[in-house]
DNA sequence: CGATAAACGAGACGGTACGTCTGGTCTTGTG
DNA sequence: CACAAGACCAGACGTACCGTCTCGTTTATCG
C-alpha cells in the first residue's frame, strides 16, 4: 500500500514554479515539468486533473501573492494599505501569473471554481469583513452594499492588469477611494 | 496580379463562427477552419499571423456587440441604459467569447492590442464623452476623474464576465450607480 | 521501462506492403503508413531514420528476393540456375521494388549502405564463393578475376530492370555464360 | 500572337544547373526554379511535363557527357578509350547527375523514355556499330551477340555508378575487355 | 501600324505531406 | 504497489511545394 510520494509532490511543484519563470502557462507542458522535476508523467496526472490545477498549487504553496490587512487602523487607510499592497504585488511576475490562471480559467470551470475557492474568497471575505467594521465604526454609511463597494474599488486593478490599458499605479487607491467615499454628485 | 480572395476571407470568418460555437477559442484549430471552410491552411496563415486574430476578425464581423448610448436623456439615465444593454450582451454566447478573447490576449500583445483597438478603446471613449457631458450639464460634480469613473462603473462587468462569481444581472447597473453617485461617506 | 512494441512493429511493415502494392515508393508516404498501420507517426519516426528505411525492412520481411545457389552441380550450371531464379524473380512485383530502392538509394547513403548490406552483398559473396569453387574446380580458368566475373555476369540484368530496354529474358543466363566462358576473341 | 520566349527558357534551364549544382534533382522544385530564373512557374509548366523533363533538358545543354569513339585504331583500343573516358566522366558531378536521372525515371517511364531516346541510345548504337566494325575486321569472332557484349563491358560501369560497391576506377577498362576476350574456360 | 492573342511575371488558391510537439493512456521493470 | 521511464495513438502545429487558376503586362505577328 505505497502511498502518495511527498518527495514527488514538492519535486513537480518546484519544478511548475521554475518553468514559470521561463515560460506562460500555456507553454508550460507536463512533459516538461516531468521531466523537470525527474518525475514519470503518470504521477502528475495520478494527483492532477489539469496542468491549471498544477499551476495553481504552485502557485499557492510558494505564496506568490500577500497582502496583509492593517489592524487597528481607520477602515479607509487599511482599505488603502491593502489596495496598494496588492497592486505592487501585481507589478511583479506574480501578477502576470494570476492574469494567466484566470485567463486558463475561462476554459476549465474545475480550475476556475479552484482558484477562486482558494485565492479569491477568502481575500474577498477579508476585505468584506474590514468593510462591515467601517459601517460598524461609522466611517461608511449606513446601508451600502459592501459587497458592490468591493468589486467596484478592486474589479479596475484586475482589469488593468488583464488589459494593460493603464499602468498599474498605486496611486489608485488613493484616488479611486477619495472617488468611492465621496460619491460624484455634485 | 492575383489578389485577395474574398470569398475565402469570408468562408474563413464564417467557419471559425460556426466552430466558436461548437467548442472554445482554446480548442479551435486552425485545421479544422481551414477543413470547415472548404480552404488551403495556408490561405489563412497567408492573411492572419495567429488563431487570436482570425477569432477577433470573425467577432468583429458576426458577433458586433451593440450597445448604442442614447442621446438626449439625463447623462444617469443613458449610462444605466448602456450599462444594462452590456450586461445583457455578456449574457449571450458572444460573453463567453469576449472574455476568451481576453483570456488569449494574456499569451500574445499583439492580440491584445489588436481587440482593445477594435472593440475596447471606442466604446471607452463612447462613455468617457457621455460623462464628460455630465460634468458639463452639471450632472457630475467638477474635478471628478472621468476616467476612473468609467473603470470603476465598468470593471465589475468584465471581472464578473471572466469569474463568474455574481450573475451578470442588469440590476447591477442601477446599484452601481447609485454608489458612484452618492458615494460611501456618511 | 516500456519497450519496443512488437505489434506496432509488424504493423507498420504490412501496411507499408499494401500500400507499396498500390503505388510507388516516392508517393508512398508516411502520413499513410501510419494510418493505415493504425498507429502514430511518432511511432514511425522513432524506430526508423527514412521512409526509405521502413520500405528496406519491410521489403526484407515480406518479399525476399531468393536465388538458392544449388550444390552439388557443376559450376556453370548452377550459375545458370542461380541467374535464371535471379531474373524470374525480377520479373514480378518485387523487381519493380528493388528498382525503386536502389532509386531511393541515390539520394541517401546511409539507404544505400543498408540496401548493400543487407541483400546485396551476401548474395554477392555467395557467387564469389561459387565462382572460386569453379576455379579450383578447374572449371574457370586459374588468374580470373572473380569479381569481375561476377559483375559482368550480373550487372547487365539490374541494368535491364531499371532501363527495360531490354526484357528480362532468362535465355539472357544462357546467353552470357556462353558469353564469359568462351570470350569473344577468335 | 507571342511565341516562346526564347530568354526564359535559357533562364529556366540555366537555373536549374544552378541549383542542380547545389542539390539533389529529388529535393529541387519547379518553385526554387521558377524563382531562381524570375520565371512565373505557370511558364515551365506550360513547356515541360514535369521536373525531370526539365533536368534533362538542362543537362543535354549543359552537361552534356562527351565520349568520342576514336576511328582508325583497332577496335579493342578504341573500345578500352572510350570506356576510360566514360568512366572519368561519371566520376565528376555529371556522374551523380545520371544516377539521379536513371532513379527519377523509375517513376515516369516517359521520363525513361526521353533520357534513352537523348542520352542513351545513339551511345549504344556507336558502341554497337564499332564492334560490328571488330567483327568485320576479324578482331571479334564471328557469330558473338554484340549487343549483349556491349551489355555485359558497360552494365557494371552503371551499376558501379548507382551502387558505388566499388570505385570508377579506368583499370576497369582493361580488365573487363581481357575478360570478355579471352573468356574464363581454361 | 494598330489590334489582338499568346506568352509572360507574379502570386493566390485548395491540397498533401512533412517532421515536430504535446496530450493523455498504457506498459514494463525497480525499490 | 506507487513509482520513473518512456512507448503508444492521436492529431495540431507551421512550412514547403504541388499543379491550377486568375491577374494585368509585354510582345510580335497579322489584318
Amino acid at each position: 500500500m505505497a502511498s502518495r510520494s511527498e518527495e514527488s509532490r514538492s519535486a513537480i511543484l518546484g519544478a511548475t514554479v521554475e518553468l514559470l519563470d521561463e515560460t506562460t502557462v500555456q507553454k508550460l507542458s507536463i512533459e516538461a515539468i516531468a521531466k523537470r522535476a525527474g518525475v514519470g508523467k503518470t504521477t502528475i496526472y495520478r494527483w492532477w486533473p489539469s496542468k491549471a490545477a498544477v499551476v495553481i498549487d504552485a502557485f499557492m504553496e510558494h505564496h506568490l501573492v500577500k497582502t496583509p490587512i492593517p489592524p487597528d487602523v481607520p477602515v479607509r487607510d487599511a482599505l488603502r494599505s491593502h489596495l496598494r499592497s496588492l497592486i505592487r504585488q501585481y507589478r511583479s511576475p506574480a501578477g502576470r501569473l494570476v492574469a494567466q490562471i484566470i485567463a486558463e480559467s475561462q476554459y476549465d470551470p474545475s480550475t476556475l471554481q479552484d482558484f477562486r475557492g482558494r485565492f479569491w474568497d477568502g481575500r474577498r471575505e477579508a476585505v468584506h469583513e474590514l468593510l462591515e467594521r467601517g459601517v460598524r465604526a461609522g466611517e461608511i454609511r449606513k446601508g451600502v452594499d459592501v459587497d458592490l463597494l468591493v468589486e467596484m474599488l478592486y474589479s479596475p486593478i484586475y482589469l488593468r492588469l488583464l488589459f494593460g490599458y493603464q499602468p498599474l499605479s498605486e496611486s489608485y487607491a488613493d484616488s479611486a477611494l477619495g472617488l468611492a467615499f465621496d460619491g460624484v454628485a455634485p
